[in-house]
DNA sequence: TATACGTGGCG
DNA sequence: TCGCCAAGTAT
């Protein structure tokens, strides 16, 4: 390929990372774990909520999180049902009990600092490699390719040139991230939450704004016609009348509850009694919540 | 690799 | 109304 072809130029690493990051220096929301008193913690502790929560549901719960829990070691002086108690409705409460653990982890195998190795942060309860590369790259600059959801489908678009990326996050996806991540340490964390903004606000999985894009011009799937999406469907997950469903309910009464509560209160929230008891030890077994003596349930240690 | 795991807003 | 989607992790 030589240098001459003009209607439709090449996305080579450089000109993307220039206009994403641009871009991003014009149009980064202002988000409370993105200023410099969050502190690593913070970051932390976003990349929690955020995992698979949209953050404007997030902002308010972070805000309480964080005045009330500054430092790990404070949250790991509480029991973890008050920790999923202030989790509040933000779903996925086993996060909540993750979050607890790694506050614990940090105070008594790190002095109390979030650890700064992406190897460190991967042994935390609750850290996959996604959140792992966020917080080393968000919360200390680190070099790491940072691939969730939205950096992915701006990829998938803009690179490989289709319309969604597969299901799960193949090897190639993981080359090509490490491929296009900038050399520098400081170029590479503000590229990595540039391209996570541009998936989260202009190249959105439904209605991408084409128009307010800075590499429309060289994206892939543009160029090829923006192709709808081919491969299998992404499966829809179900949620009325699942397990789910029932736990969530059951989890509500205990949350709200300021006393332990007892069995005949809970058997109210679901219909079906085997259902209902097959929720309720899930949760158990989870360790989101605990059967007292006396036969009363509660969040757990609460 | 496929599945379980909450909740709510939007088109 | 209802399916789709939201900064994933653990098993």
């Amino acid at each position: 390929m030589t240098a001459t072809s003009t209607s439709a130029p090449e996305a080579d690493p450089a000109s993307l990372h220039a206009g994403v990051i641009e871009w991003f220096d014009d149009h980064a929301r202002d988000l409370p774990w993105r200023r410099p008193e969050a502190g690593a913690w913070g970051v932390m502790v976003s990349e929690f909520m955020l995992q698979q929560t949209p953050v404007n549901r997030v902002i308010p719960v972070y805000e309480q999180w964080l005045a009330r829990w500054p430092r790990p070691a404070d949250l790991a002086t509480e029991s973890p049902g008050e920790a999923v108690r202030a989790w509040g409705r933000l779903g996925y409460p086993r996060r909540a009990l993750r979050l607890h653990g790694a506050a614990t982890a940090i105070a008594e195998r790190h002095g109390g600092d979030v650890p700064k190795t992406h190897q460190q942060l991967l042994a935390l309860p609750g850290v996959g490699e996604y959140t792992a590369a966020a917080v080393a790259s968000f919360a200390y600059g680190q070099r790491h390719a940072v691939l969730d959801t939205n950096v992915r489908r701006v990829f998938a678009r803009a690179v490989t040139g289709t319309q969604y990326p597969p299901n799960a996050t193949t090897a190639a996806e993981r080359r090509l991230a490490r491929t296009l991540l900038p050399e520098g340490e400081r170029t590479a964390a503000r590229w990595a939450a540039a391209t996570m903004e541009l998936g989260a606000l202009v190249c959105t999985a439904r209605s991408p704004e084409c128009g307010r894009c800075p590499i429309a011009r060289l994206c892939a799937w543009r160029q090829a016609g923006s192709p709808a999406h081919e491969g299998p469907a992404r499966r829809v997950q179900t949620y009325a009348g699942t397990d789910r469903q029932v736990r969530g309910k059951l989890l509500g009464v205990l949350r709200e509850a300021v006393e332990p509560v007892p069995q005949a209160v809970l058997d109210q929230v679901w219909h079906e009694p085997e259902q209902r008891a097959r929720a309720l030890r899930g949760l158990l077994m989870d360790g989101l919540a605990e059967r007292l003596p006396d036969g009363r349930y509660r969040l757990p240690g609460a």
